[in-house]
DNA sequence: ACAATAGTGTCTTTGAGACAATATGGA
DNA sequence: TCCATATTGTCTCAAAGACACTATTGT
């Protein structure tokens, strides 16, 4: 039997259903704080619970074009998001209904607007990364390794920069830093770095309107940079709890 | 209608067949050399091409079970691999059969034995990851994310150590860098920074029996310390290229 | 005037890497 | 003996971080 007879013979029902879903952890910075983007279930399974935005992949679609539908069918957010996998999690009774395997994908973006509810979700809102509710499945799971891995990235990507908007100032930039690692860092030294970077920020040659709302002068505007990696990385204050 | 109403009433079937595989970026050390285990495969498609030992996961099992299963089945491999999830692939058109979704994994250990075929596989090989064949489906791609995982993570994590065996000198440990990195690095100042990162190593007390094949003195023997994250990192020397 | 902020200067400490030196043991 | 290797020492440079200082702007 070669390839062509094969396939003609082939019987995909043959095989126990299992069914598989995408599921988007999608973060913005609003007010000063990290921000996730959850959707109330409006069906059963968890029917009222909050959950990250995602559902099942349609027969000719890749798997991030799937995370990027899902995030603009239940929110009616479309901008041109940074999506990125995240991982993927299989455990058989990880949903009541069926075998079910959710691939998660991770999106940044700045100042994102307020989400409308879409078809599948009764309410789409943002919710502060540090005020989670109880979420559906094991999507509480998911969304902390997602954090994880933003926190992560900020270190040797320019990931910081899809936080904010266009043209920023690098008070700004460490704005971003702060917030998602909640630390404070010394502005000073962080200016110094940030400039050092090869290829991680250019200036634009402008500067603020005005200066900062409680005063001082006005910083110079920048944009982000060719670079992909950051080198030498911008390292965390060291965490010696995590290393052991 | 609750949701036990609902359960009840639910097709699984309903949906438009998708299979999950597992597929797994075996990686060990032999002859100096970086390998990984190969299987060729014995039925339709690509049949007689080489591919990554793998298949479809079964209705009880968690992905990294299944994993671990279809290395043991396929190639006889049965030792305490490490083994963690890589990402997962889902273009339409990535197997002729039906839509297959795919986890990638990847198991590292150190000397493995030679495999033997298993059921699925006509043949199972260990083959230099210099001097690759052809691979099956879009494995390749897989197979070359796998790599530059694992080379990543020797920079941050104590994954070089198990490379080796229960105790090890520090030279054996330079060996997997060089090998897996493809770069030479300088035993004095290797030596010294392995001593100086917390928890990765930790001395036996033992030297080795002889010296080495061509002489020189009686080296330390050390066994893999608590550390999970490597603070300092030992990073690979600058590649510019790779960063625009 | 006062306070907050942008941006720069300086110093200390740590770590990476180049290079040298010493000691040991196999062929 | 000769040579490869293990281990340690020294020096230089890059970078992180603490701290101080100046300049600018809003209130």
């Amino acid at each position: 039997m070669d390839e062509s007879e094969f396939l003609a013979s082939y019987d995909p029902r043959a095989f126990p259903p299992v069914a598989v879903t995408v599921d988007v952890v999608a973060l913005t910075i609003r007010e000063g704080a990290l921000h996730v983007l959850l959707v109330r279930r409006g069906e059963q399974p968890h029917a009222g619970r909050w959950a990250l935005p995602g559902g099942f992949i349609r027969p000719a679609e890749d798997l991030a074009e799937a995370a990027v539908r899902e995030l603009a069918e239940e929110t009616g957010l479309t901008p041109r998001v940074h999506i990125e996998q995240l991982a993927s999690y299989g455990a058989p009774d990880r949903d009541p209904r069926m075998r079910i395997v959710s691939v998660s994908y991770l999106a940044f973006a700045p100042h994102l607007p307020d989400p409308r509810a879409g078809s599948d979700a009764a309410d789409a809102a943002w919710h502060r990364a540090d005020r989670l509710p109880e979420l559906a499945f094991d999507h509480g799971r998911i969304l902390g390794e997602g954090l994880e891995r933003a926190r992560a990235k900020l270190e040797y990507t320019p990931l910081a920069t899809t936080f904010v908007g266009e043209t920023f100032t690098i008070s700004e930039l460490r704005g971003v830093y702060e917030t998602v690692w909640s630390v404070p860092l010394h502005a000073g030294n962080f200016h110094r770095k940030i400039l050092s970077v090869p290829g991680f920020v250019e200036s634009t040659g402008e500067t603020t309107e005005s200066g900062g709302a409680r005063g001082g002068p006005r910083a110079k505007l920048y944009r982000a940079g060719d670079a992909r990696l950051l080198h030498p990385a911008l390292l965390r204050p060291a965490r010696e709890e995590e290393v052991r």
